[in-house]
DNA sequence: CCATTTCTGTAGTGATGACTTCAAAAGTCT
DNA sequence: AGACTTTTGAAGTCATCACTACAGAAATGG
């Protein structure tokens, strides 16, 4: 068995941790392949035997992340402590000391030349997913009977999700922890009546 | 008087507006000086001259953005109206067709590689005074007497302004004008208990 | 007219980007 | 041991980056 030829210098999920971290704080544009290879302490070619290319290890740094720092949906028994806890997961995970601020998946590719058009797509595709993954839950909130018939989950799950997406952002311009759970919990607010099944719908915005 | 020398032969007004389009689009970075170049209709030398270089160019052109494109406290008789019309114009704003998606100087440099350290103090700067104006507006609230006088107005903008940026990552991610406004409508139900003077403060969910 | 000033296009500058070539090194297999 | 396989470091490839040198073009002042 066992692996022919010189065995590996290097921890490969070392190497990727390092790798995320690098990808995290500076985007992927923006994080060089010099530094990743610095961070990682292996040179190019070494990289390019484990990880293929760039793109392919930012992918895998993002499956890294999603696993190790990304937010999970609550464990909770109401769709209600469900979506408060995850704001405020949130609002701690995006300002963990000796961390970056903020979101990887949120923050590493906002702007789109044509070159990184995959790399783009891919992360919409995971915020897409996790917006959807915040939906499901409302759903259950209604099967289990927490939240009444007629509730707009789509809309629901679109407006925590801005709040999330928008935290990520205020991490980076400063805004610390204590300021980010205060903003989480201004969000839930509202649930009450944005839960009362058909009435918020009804009012068309809500501008007077 | 006049101007000595060969006139140049282009709008220099017309010109900033294409770049900041392009900014607007791709972002600092991503903008490539062969694009910027295109897009005015003029080579490099003609945009040094008249630009300085691509910093400054982008430094102007986030000006022109906030003059033409940005984002003003609504004009009402209450911090209420303002608000709600602040966030309903944010969610136009953002799905302007034939426009960029979301907005210029929240994402136009979410990454920090050592070299673009400028422009992303830059943009967190004006960042952070629009979110100052918002925060002033609630205090004129407070003046005025539509908000209770121990409303916390900083916590108050920066949920607002948190749910902003987080509109813009909504509107590159697809979100249309109807979800967007629905957002903004969502953020805004539960203005009546997060303007209750102190009440919602007492709770301290927010430390730990 | 000529001198002066400023702009414009062509063509290049050095630096840095992602990625490779290649020979030596360090293992396993028989 | 020696053939084989795979990794490693040093150096190099080619494209693209922001930016510029330079000479000709197009205006004004005398």
């Amino acid at each position: 068995m066992a692996e022919r030829g010189r065995p590996r210098g290097f921890d490969r999920q070392v190497a990727l941790r390092r790798a995320m971290e690098v990808f995290w704080e500076h985007g992927y544009e923006g994080a060089s392949l010099t530094e990743l290879t610095a961070a990682m302490g292996i040179n190019a070619p070494s990289l390019y035997a484990a990880f293929s290319c760039k793109e392919a290890l930012f992918r895998e740094s993002v499956r890294l992340y999603e696993q190790q720092e990304g937010l999970m949906v609550a464990d909770a028994p109401t769709a209600r402590a469900a979506v408060a806890g995850l704001l405020r997961a949130g609002a701690l995970a995006y300002t963990e000391p000796d961390k970056p601020a903020g979101c990887m998946v949120v923050l590493a590719a906002t702007t789109y030349t044509p070159k990184t058009e995959g790399i783009r797509d891919h992360l919409r595709e995971r915020r897409r997913a996790a917006s959807e993954q915040l939906r499901q839950r409302l759903e259950q909130g209604v099967t289990d009977g927490d939240l009444p018939p007629g509730v707009d989950t789509r809309a629901l799950a679109d407006y925590f999700t801005t709040v999330l997406n928008g935290m990520s952002t205020q991490a980076r311009d400063g805004v610390g922890r204590a300021g980010l759970l205060a903003v989480a919990d201004a969000a839930m607010v509202g649930w009450d009546l944005l839960t009362a099944g058909e009435a918020g719908r009804s009012e068309p915005s809500a501008s007077r």
